[in-house]
DNA sequence: CGCTCAGTTGACGAATTTCAAAGATGGTGG
DNA sequence: CCACCATCTTTGAAATTCGTCAACTGAGCG
C-alpha cells in the first residue's frame, strides 16, 4: 500500500474514535496501543487468549477456517468494538483475527472488568454492550448465509458495512473505503470470489454502486440495495448498531 | 405425540439435569419452573425481552427469519443452556425461540446477576461460560454454512448435537431423540426439507446411521461421520462443549 | 520492463432447490 | 375399530444457482 492511502486512511480513522473507546481509555489511562499492520493475523485460531482486543482504528476481521483450508470470517470488526477472544474458563481463541487495514488496538485484560469495583462496573456494561451488538450481526449473518441468495447476502453486507461505518463518519454519503479483496467480501459472505465479482459488476452496472479504483465503494441507491438484501433500513439500524449503555 | 412417548422424555430430561442447573436452582431457590408443549413460541423475534431463558429440560431452537418467510435455527437448545433473549440496553428479543419438543425452563432477569452479591457474582460466571460456548457454536455453524457441502453440514449437525447430549445423559452408545422433523434440521444447517432426507438417506444406506421410527437416531460409525464433518473429535469436544467455571 | 496480485469474463460442471407425486405415520372423530 | 386427515418422509425429474477452470486485463511495484 502506497504510504500516501495509509497516512490518509490512518488520518480518518484517527478523527474517528467512537465515544466507547474515548470512555474506555479515559477508564484506563495506563492503556498501550498496538499497531498490526495490513494482513497481520493478530490472533491464530487455538492460540492461547483470555484477554479481549478492544480496536481503537482501522479493520480486522474475525474468522475461523475448516482444516482443508477454507475461511469464514464471522464478523468484521471497527474501532470501538470489543473481540472476546476467550474466557477465563476457556482461554483458548475460538476464532483468528486479522488486521485488513493497518490496525490500532489495546489488549483488554479480563481482571479489567471482574470486581465489585464501580469502573470495573462500567467495564462490564460496555463490554456487554459490545458483546451483545456483536452476537445480534453473528447471528443476522447467519440468517443470511442460510437462507439468502448470492445477490441479497451482498447487498447485506455493503449495508452492514456501510451502516456501521456511517456513525463512526467513516462514511459519507454512501460512500466509504473497503479495505477488502473479492476474496475477502467472499469470506465474509460465503460466496466463491468470482460470483462476488459477478454479483457486484451486476450491481454497478444496474447503477446502484460505483466501485472506484477497487478501494473506495460509493451506494448510489440504498433503497434497492436495501431492497435486494429484504432489509427494512430502520429495524436494521435499531437492531444492528452499537448502543452505548446510558 | 402420543402419551407414552412424552413421559419417557420426561422421565429421561427429569433424569439429566445438568449439575449448572442444580447449581442455578440452588441460588435462586424461589425460581418458577415454566412449561412450554412442542411447537409453541416461548419467544417471537422484536418481542419486549430483556430477561434469559434457562432451559431445565427438553429441546428449545433459537431462530432468525427473513421478511420472505425463511426461517434459520441459529442454535439448539438443551438442558443447562442460558439464552439471553436482550440485554438491558437492548431490551429487544433480536431472535424467536421455540419449544422442539415439551421443556420447561424458568426466567432468571437481569437482577439476578447484576450487582455486587457473590451470589450473583457467580450467577455472572456462570451464565458468561454458558454463553461464551454459545458464542463458539454459533461461530462454527457459520463457518459450517458458509464453507462446507450438505453432507458435512448434517454430519456436523449430528456430530454436535450428539456430543452436547452425551454428558448430559441424554445420548447412549450413539442413541439418541432427535426432536426434529426434517424440514427443521434444513433450517438449522441451511438446506432444504428435501435435500436433508436424500442425504440422510445415503448415510444411512452406508450403515452409517440408522433412524429408528424418526425419532431415535443411532450413530454407527462415528469416526465415519467425523470424516465427512471434517471434524477433530477431540478438538470440537474441547472447543464446544460446556465447561463448568471451576 | 516484467513481475505479481486482484479483478473480469466465458464456458462448463457440480451441488442444491424446486416441483410434483407417492408412501408412511400418527391423531381424530365417527 | 375403522376411516379419514394432516403431516412428514421419500423419490424422481427438471431448473437454478453457484463453483471451478481458464484466459485475459490492468494496476502497482521492484
Amino acid at each position: 500500500m502506497p504510504l500516501q492511502e495509509l497516512s490518509a486512511i490512518n488520518a480518518a480513522t484517527d478523527a474517528s474514535y467512537p465515544s466507547i473507546v474515548d470512555e474506555y481509555l479515559a477508564l484506563w489511562p495506563q492503556h498501550l496501543t498496538l499497531q498490526a499492520a495490513k494482513g497481520k493475523m493478530v490472533t491464530q485460531e487455538g492460540d492461547h487468549a483470555d484477554h479481549s482486543i478492544l480496536l481503537l482504528s482501522g479493520w480486522m476481521a474475525l474468522s475461523k477456517s475448516l482444516p482443508d483450508g477454507g475461511t469464514q470470517i464471522i464478523d468484521i470488526i471497527l474501532p470501538g468494538d470489543f473481540v472476546l477472544l476467550g474466557a477465563t474458563i476457556a482461554p483458548v481463541a475460538a476464532c483468528s483475527v486479522e488486521a485488513l487495514s493497518d490496525a490500532s488496538y489495546t489488549i483488554v485484560k479480563p481482571d479489567r472488568a471482574n470486581g465489585p469495583d464501580p469502573v470495573m462496573a462500567r467495564m462490564r456494561l460496555l463490554m456487554a454492550a459490545v458483546l451483545v451488538t456483536t452476537q445480534a450481526r453473528t447471528a443476522e449473518l447467519l440468517l443470511r448465509l442460510g437462507k439468502s441468495s448470492a445477490a441479497s447476502r451482498i447487498a447485506y453486507a455493503l449495508i452492514e458495512l456501510y451502516t456501521r461505518l456511517e456513525p463512526l463518519n467513516l462514511a459519507h454519503r454512501g460512500r466509504f473505503n473497503l479495505p477488502m479483496t473479492q476474496h475477502k467480501i467472499g469470506e465474509f459472505v460465503g460466496l466463491s470470489n468470482v460470483h462476488v465479482c459477478r454479483t457486484m459488476r451486476r450491481f454497478e452496472r444496474a447503477g446502484i454502486i460505483t466501485n472506484l479504483d477497487h478501494q473506495d465503494i460509493v451506494i448510489n441507491d440504498l433503497s434497492a440495495l436495501a431492497e435486494i438484501a429484504e432489509i427494512d433500513l430502520d429495524v436494521f439500524r435499531r437492531e444492528i448498531l452499537l448502543r452505548r449503555p446510558q
